[in-house]
DNA sequence: GAATTTAGTGAACGGTGTTCACAAAATGAA
DNA sequence: TTCATTTTGTGAACACCGTTCACTAAATTC
């Protein structure tokens, strides 16, 4: 019961996005009354978290699965790079919707205990794999070593939110560009993009790839 | 008057942002029936796209402004790359408004126009300068030649996007770090940032400044 | 079978964006 | 000035929303 209205509410919520799912509709939809529902869910909030958690879930074992390939260094991270704005930009309302509260500035004494409630979530495992591939690069001498790895990963999670994010609200984000010869299709734009960020932490960077015309 | 209710409208988003801005409280704040309002905005939405609409302007003029600096090259790439992080983290509701709706992605077909009414957006107009950057750059010989302009100052666009939207959603997130060594405060992260983004199109990238643990 | 817990409901509360017939005020013309 | 017309603002309503709560009906326990 508890979890066909969470079937629902993934369907809805997958389609429609947060302006589409209200608990009156899921009632209707699982042909309960909307009352029900706060027998299983205490708001609706509480209910959106489960789906946002479901979601990233999957997304940080998605990232984690492609770091162990037996892939060579490059290809490896370019992969964990593709697999997390792939999966975050296939379902673009769940991962949009986990980055869309704004906390006031004012929290900044709430900063020390982020970390620890950070580190356990998922989102805080999936940017420790990215900490470790730095690490890794470093270790194997293709990144330069005087980056903090945890600082280097930062970036390069932010980089990846930032394409990700890019990609669900600018819809043929890739592609809009002034003349057809300046436009790449999504997968090849993601990995031009993973490209410069690879080459960003290398002690001396390979001749940059074509942009990617080929594609 | 019209610009009475935006003024109270600013006020009131800035520091809440869109749940705390609704119709019936913005006519109470300006001592008019909710229904005055509409005789000056056609919905809410519209009222939202104007404030949205000259943070960008300012955001836009702010990044101009900066691409037009005197300073030497680098420098000039830095300041621009900063303010448009700063500007946008200071406004946080705005900005993440702005990128806020899920667009179906059946709407394929639209990305022929797309470019046009983006052109002459300010985000377009934004978007141009960080090209003209990437131009000036491979012109002076700093940056590798081979790289499409267009197609690099999306990625650094993006990666732009991508740090200002994680500033504004994770609070304290360049020094959420399990030891404080790895934390930065957020100018120095920007900044970290914003030499990585430049390394990444350098011919042959100078050795990276230290992770910046000074500031 | 009786007592008790649980599952589910209908109606309501206070909130939202928006519309619309209507009144009041400002404007223009004679 | 007086009348007609346009503009400006309003109160009440509509259709939604999340949420609560007294209440019934069913299931479970003893």
């Amino acid at each position: 019961m508890r979890s066909s209205i969470l079937d629902a509410a993934e369907r809805v919520f997958s389609k429609e996005g947060e302006a589409g799912l209200s608990i009156r509709r899921l009632a209707d939809e699982i042909d309960y009354s909307p009352a029900a529902i706060y027998k299983y869910f205490g708001s609706k909030d509480e209910l959106l978290d489960e789906l946002k958690e479901s979601f990233f879930e999957r997304l940080m074992s998605t990232i984690d699965k492609a770091s162990l390939t037996a892939l060579p260094f490059e290809a490896r991270v370019r992969q964990c790079f593709a697999r997390y704005v792939e999966t975050a930009i296939e379902r673009p309302h769940h991962y949009a919707a986990a980055f869309s509260s704004v906390p006031d500035t004012s929290a900044a004494h709430l900063a020390d205990i982020c970390w620890e409630e950070f580190e356990t979530s998922h989102k805080g495992q999936a940017f420790m794999v990215v900490v470790g591939l730095v690490r890794e690069g470093q270790e194997i001498g293709v990144f330069d070593a005087s980056f903090d790895p945890f600082i280097a990963a930062k970036s390069l999670w932010a980089s990846m939110h930032g394409v990700a994010l890019l990609l669900i609200h600018l819809p043929g984000f890739p592609v809009m560009l002034p003349t057809p010869d300046h436009g790449l299709n999504t997968a090849a734009f993601i990995q031009f993009h993973a490209g410069l960020l690879f080459r960003s932490l290398c002690v001396a960077p390979s001749s940059p790839e074509p942009s990617g015309h080929t594609l």
